[in-house]
RNA sequence: GCGAGGGUAGCCAAGCCUGGAAACGGCGGCGGACUCAAGAUCCGCUCCCGUAGGGGUCCAAGGGUUCAAAUCCCUUCCCUCGCACCA
């Protein structure tokens, strides 16, 4: 930050060191941010629990801001909120720490945790600490273990070996979804993945694939881009499976989507790790060094040889060779496939290299539009697929499936022409021997298993006898041993820990030391929060039943695959415990964007980092936390500006000195035009802003605070201001920007209270909200008189009016303007317009003229024929008694802006002339 | 390649769902008020033309629907993100 210090007028007491503090130490000691177990119905709002580093980010500080000023916005409503934090404290980095600077896992996150907490008092998140969690607590991964044992019960638990992806320097496994991109690197760490075969323990969340999938539907309230994220993560594919004879191993299975084009399936392939495969190489030299040398799944070319086999398609009949080929992976699908070159690109690049017969079964579907297009190939023909593959559905055309290939297959492949692509699918699927309808999915089970120390010990033994015995329940937690220093699993090291006792027999026995992925603990930890000091289960489910789902959560894009799909699939898994009546976690989701430098993510490595606590240090907290709301909408990335955090400081700056002068000395104004003008002007800031606090883009309410403070302004050079009106106003400002600025607002909210102590009650406006009483963080929110809509078309007609004054005066060359005459439009236009907009008939002029209310008036005709003209385009208009109201209350702007006298008249007592030109709306203006 | 989200005046950015104002707001720029002056604050202007509120052109490009399109539909181009030899 800049060394000069220009920010704050050195007049200023805005002293936000002075205030933070205070504020923050009152509600702590009035725990205005407590839920109480026995609210009913809570708003849940939540955010991602951090990650114990130490340090609060300004991403962190963005997020959390989020949901403090949502959660306040919904507390002034009087809504029972539940906000709760806590800790993902568990993972790797606390022992790599710990290694470099000699202490223990434990003790540097507990220290992380104290200097975290901090830094988000000193922010003014307004946290239910109550609830606190901490995932490294014995009494919270205990529950991680139980939670475990009886997923292990319901058949969700699997210990597997398998291959799998192995981070060299962290010292552990990944889950699939904890490695990065196609070079395959380390989320945490990016160095490259390598492969280890090792026994590991899955929690079998291919269990939930459907559910998992088909329940994105119902989360209307997540962005598009996370459901689209979590959709192709699963990965589902519907098609079918059906048997190929290959000659010596009987019948091999294959998966397809397209068994429409099985009629030109001309070979068939087995992937290089498949038995097939592995017994052909035995024998054959051709296949062995294919095998062992040149297949590389990671190639961009598809790669194979021939072998002696031959499978029989079963639609055709015929013959067709067998491949090893790289490109096939033996655990997708079945680990082999039916090629069809006509209709796959894969397919046909392979059969043109090994010279392979190309086939094309389907043709393009008839359609008019497709009539001479599409690579000038008329419709009705086969496709010409010598150059490249045809891919899409169309409709099946067997004449050039060779005859004597029918017969020995069953039915006729003439049977099938004519039939569109999936019809053909779900006939063939019937018809086939063995055939059968499948679903694939890319998701694969959830390896939980880390060989690292800060974590949840798996609660499982080995026994030489009875084999993995899962722990008692009364014997959890399994607690973690003292952290030893060593390479490898310091688990591993500790004897005391490893050795034990059979559960089941009572024979010796080696504990697991695999611990869990972290994402276990954070996949319920929101359950935890409605009961966080249960000893006797992981949460109260009547509570949870009642307060849960999450209704709005907010959090990094980052987590949109793993967290949040472990989340759902966790949460669906204890709904079927019976623990819980929900199956979704998260109502409401929001992924905030990034806060960025010079449109670059902020990253130590750049070194272009903002420090929160330097901010906090400039500025305050207030004006961190408004300058990053008022930026951007939530959802989308923003580039920190000095400049912006400069102007939201100066704006508190000046709030506080308005609120200081006005309960110093408060003016002594009568109320008049102005005054009215400036109380509708406070409603319809209200109105805008509540809709912005409502959609969770707070800019809009934001800016409208601002507007009505320079509205105050103005007021005061137009006349003597009324004190109730701006004490009005500045009430609403207050409590407007309370959910985002919450420590100068409360000192403010106070120093009204004095200002309203002052005066006789008597004198108050009634209905008025008292200012101060209590904090404002539980004080009403502000509702706005009338509506919306209503209040724009006022605001509209004032601009208008003003913005053709200017015009006028600029067009005309007006030198020096005395006296401004506004004429509204009679009460017949606005009659006649109104009847214009209902009217669906063709002769408005007719309809119009035929009505005695017009006859008589004074270009009623020609008003009709303009009506007439512009039938389309009315839209809704004020009444003219509320525009002459309306222009009235806003006359003094103008007289302010040219220094003139203004008079607004009612069309009736204006001169005829003038208000010929009139309409409804659009006011006739004279300048003179 | 597939999927999702975008492209709005000098820059940032709202509006698009639910069609009807040259298009909110901020920054920058210009002019004015206040001031001894600077800063801060306030007011106005900031696509082009215009001596009474007018006209022209405009929301990536092109087409379409409509009385009317930044907004709906189609095509193309570009950007960002995710997935990708997935059968």
């Amino acid at each position: 930050m800049g060394s000069t210090r220009t920010m704050s007028d050195s007049s200023s007491g805005y002293d936000p060191s002075a205030i933070e503090p205070k504020w923050q130490a009152e509600w702590d000691d009035a725990e205005v941010f407590r839920t109480p177990d026995s609210a009913e119905d809570v708003e849940y709002v939540l955010a991602m629990f951090p990650y114990t580093s130490g340090n609060l980010h300004m991403g962190h500080v963005r997020n959390y801001t989020i949901t403090d000023a949502y959660s306040r916005y919904r507390r002034m409503q009087g809504e029972d909120v539940l906000h709760p934090m806590g800790w993902d404290s568990f993972g790797l980095p606390a022992e790599n720490a710990a290694e470099e600077r000699d202490t223990s896992p434990e003790e540097w996150t507990r220290k992380c945790i104290e200097s975290m907490k901090a830094q988000m008092s000193e922010m003014g998140f307004g946290y239910d600490w109550d609830r606190e969690v901490t995932t490294c607590d014995p009494e919270y991964y205990r529950w991680n273990q139980w939670l475990f044992k009886r997923f292990h019960e319901e058949g969700l638990v699997e210990r597997k070996g398998s291959e799998v992806n192995w981070c060299p320097s962290c010292e552990t496994v990944l889950a699939d979804e904890q490695v990065e991109g196609e070079a395959e690197l380390c989320w945490r760490c990016d160095t490259p993945v390598t492969q280890r075969d090792l026994d590991q323990w899955f929690l079998t969340i291919t269990d939930y694939a459907d559910e998992l999938v088909d329940d994105i539907d119902e989360l209307a309230g997540w962005p598009e881009s996370v459901r689209a994220m979590q959709r192709d993560w699963i990965g589902r594919q519907h098609g079918a499976r059906v048997p190929f004879e290959v000659e010596g191993y009987g019948e091999v299975e294959i998966f397809t989507t397209r068994l429409d084009t099985i009629h030109g399936a001309t070979f068939f392939a087995v992937a290089p790790d498949s038995e097939i495969a592995q017994d052909l190489a035995k024998e054959d030299e051709d296949v062995a060094h294919f095998v062992e040398e040149v297949a590389d799944p990671d190639g961009d070319e598809p790669n194979g040889v021939a072998t002696d086999l031959t499978a029989t398609n079963p639609a055709t009949g015929e013959e067709i060779p067998v491949f090893v080929a790289d490109f096939v992976l033996s655990d997708v699908g079945t680990g082999a496939l039916m090629a069809v070159p006509a209709h796959d690109e894969r397919d046909h690049a392979f059969a043109t290299k090994k010279d392979v017969p190309i086939r094309p079964v389907i043709r393009p579907e008839d359609s008019e539009d497709d009539q001479r297009e599409s690579s000038g190939q008329a419709s009705g023909d086969l496709p010409d697929v010598e150059e490249t593959a045809f891919t899409e559905d169309g409709v099946v055309d067997h004449s050039e499936v060779p005859a004597d290939a029918a017969g020995t297959g069953g039915s006729d492949p003439a049977d099938y022409d004519g039939l569109a692509s999936a019809d053909a699918r779900s006939a063939l699927e019937d018809d086939l021997p063995g055939a059968g309808h499948d679903k694939q999915y890319r998701l694969r089970d959830w390896g939980i298993s880390r060989q690292r120390y800060w974590g949840t010990p798996i609660p499982m033994v080995h026994c030489e006898e009875c084999g993995a015995v899962p722990v008692p329940d009364e014997d959890l937690p399994v607690e973690l041993p003292e952290f030893v220093q060593t390479t490898g699993n310091p688990l591993d090291e500790v004897d005391e820990f490893v050795q034990t006792t059979c559960p089941d027999c009572g024979g010796p026995a080696e504990r697991e030391t695999d611990t869990m992925d972290t994402f276990v603990d954070s996949s319920w930890y929101f359950l935890r929060y409605t009961s966080p000091d249960r000893e006797d289960a992981p949460f109260d489910t009547a509570r949870a039943n009642d307060w849960l789902p999450v209704d709005q959560y907010v959090g990094g894009i980052e987590h949109a695959v793993m967290h949040l799909l472990y989340a759902r699939f966790v949460t669906k898994a204890i709904s079927d415990l019976e623990l819980l009546d929900h199956r979704e976690p998260f109502q409401n989701l929001v992924t905030q964007g990034m806060v960025q430098l010079d449109g670059e993510k902020m990253s130590k490595s750049k070194g272009n980092v903002v420090s929160p606590q330097n901010i906090v240090e400039e500025y305050g907290a207030d004006t961190a936390r408004l300058f990053m709301m008022q930026a951007a909408r939530p959802e989308r990335d923003f580039d920190w500006k000095d400049e912006g955090v400069e102007s939201s400081h100066r704006f508190l700056t000046r709030l506080y000195d308005a609120v200081e002068a006005h309960v110093d000395s408060p003016p002594a104004g009568e109320a008049g035009d102005v005054t009215d003008y400036v109380r509708r002007e406070i409603d319809r800031v209200t109105a805008i802003a509540d809709e912005s606090y409502e959609q969770l883009t707070f800019t809009e309410a934001l800016r409208e605070t601002r507007e009505l403070l320079s509205l105050l302004d103005r007021y005061a050079e137009a006349t003597e201001p009324h004190a109730e009106t701006v004490e009005a106003a500045l009430s609403t400002i207050v409590r407007l920007l309370a959910p985002v600025a919450p420590h100068v607002t409360e000192e403010l909210w106070s120093e009204l209270g004095r200002a309203d102590d002052q005066r006789e009650s008597a004198e108050r406006a009634s209905g008025e909200t008292a200012s101060g009483e209590g904090f404002v963080a539980e004080a009403e929110w502000p509702t706005a008189d009338g509506d919306l809509g209503r209040h724009q078309l006022e605001r509209q007609l004032v601009e208008d009016t003003r913005e053709d004054v200017r015009q006028i005066v600029d067009v005309a060359d007006i030198e020096d303007p005395s006296h401004v005459e506004i004429a509204v439009a009679p009460e017949w236009k606005f009659e006649a317009h109104a009847i214009a907009r209902e009217f669906d008939g063709d002769n408005l002029v007719g309809e119009i003229m035929s009505d005695e209310r017009f006859r008589g008036e004074d270009g009623a005709p020609d008003y009709a024929k303009d009506l007439q003209a512009e039938l389309q385009t009315l839209t809704e208009t004020l009444d003219a008694a509320t525009e002459a109201e309306v222009l009235a209350r806003a006359r003094w702007l103008i007289a302010e802006e040219f220094d003139a006298e203004v008079t607004v008249r009612a069309g009736e007592d204006a001169d005829a002339d003038l208000v010929r030109k009139a309409e409804p709306g659009r006011p006739a203006i004279n300048i003179e």
